[in-house]
DNA sequence: CACGGATTTAGACTACTTCTAAACCTGGAG
DNA sequence: CTCCAGGTTTAGAAGTAGTCTAAATCCGTG
């Protein structure tokens, strides 16, 4: 949110206006967007951004842990700003991705699978979000 | 398994040499097979099978409920004859897929996202298999 | 045998992602 | 100031997964 500019210095991404761009958006959202929607989005600041750019820039910026792929929705990837440890609920109707703080849910056990070196995890909800 | 036949007629899918070799390759492995991987190896059954035909008979056994979609790795949808609840655990070196029972985890806390109307959950795991 | 519905097929098409190679900055060396 | 080199951006081609279409095939019944 706050110095874009100076985040992304800091994680050794030179700023350009097309990486402001991208990560203004996408580390300024909590809709876990497709790169797509980022493209779209950020070319409302910078409208001659290419779509190879986004691309490059988000896998830039999950190499330097500034956002978190995810695989989740069929078919395509999404970009999740909130990189600390956390669970997600997918609204099947609308496909949309809210987040679930990791201190909501308890997961025990994994430490009885011996056979795994378990490196993250997280639990993965499907249904509909009340209308409320 | 046992008489895949009887199993497609009295699921409603009747059963024809491609979607035998289909059903025979998807429900007797435990691999999580991608469409592609089950076209390869249906098609040593029954050479002149399609594409097409392994996509269609894939979504009819979805709907039928005797295997289950999963979208767990990145870019495609996997499937799955384990179609009761379990976890899953992906070896990030060899991208493989490895069922977790259900009751091997426990989880707590989902009814307590009152927001959300939870019809499914799973523990996703990501990690290296330990040699054994 | 002829008909009609269900099934299968090849290939066209779409969507998402990666790759390529040329163009474009930009900041120092001369 | 000009030239150069690295890094960056770009359009479009290419690759890959999945869906759609329309014609061919199959098969049970009359
Ligand atoms: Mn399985
Ligand atoms: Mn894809
Ligand atoms: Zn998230
Ligand atoms: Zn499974």
């Amino acid at each position: 949110m706050a110095d874009i500019y100076e985040l992304l210095r800091s994680a050794g991404v030179q700023p350009t206006p097309q990486r402001l761009a991208v990560a203004r958006y996408v580390l300024g959202t909590t809709s876990h967007p497709t790169a797509d929607e980022v493209l779209a989005k950020a070319r409302r600041e910078c409208p001659t951004l290419s779509r190879a750019t986004v691309y490059n820039t988000l896998t830039r910026l999950a190499e330097h842990g500034l956002v978190r792929p995810q695989t989740i929705r069929e078919g395509v990837v999404v970009f999740d700003a909130h990189t600390e440890r956390h669970h997600h609920f997918v609204d099947e109707a609308t496909g949309k991705i809210y987040d679930v703080p990791w201190e909501a849910l308890s997961v025990s056990g994994e430490s009885s699978l011996r056979e795994y070196d378990v490196r993250d995890y997280q639990v993965v909800m499907r249904g509909r979000r009340r209308k409320s």
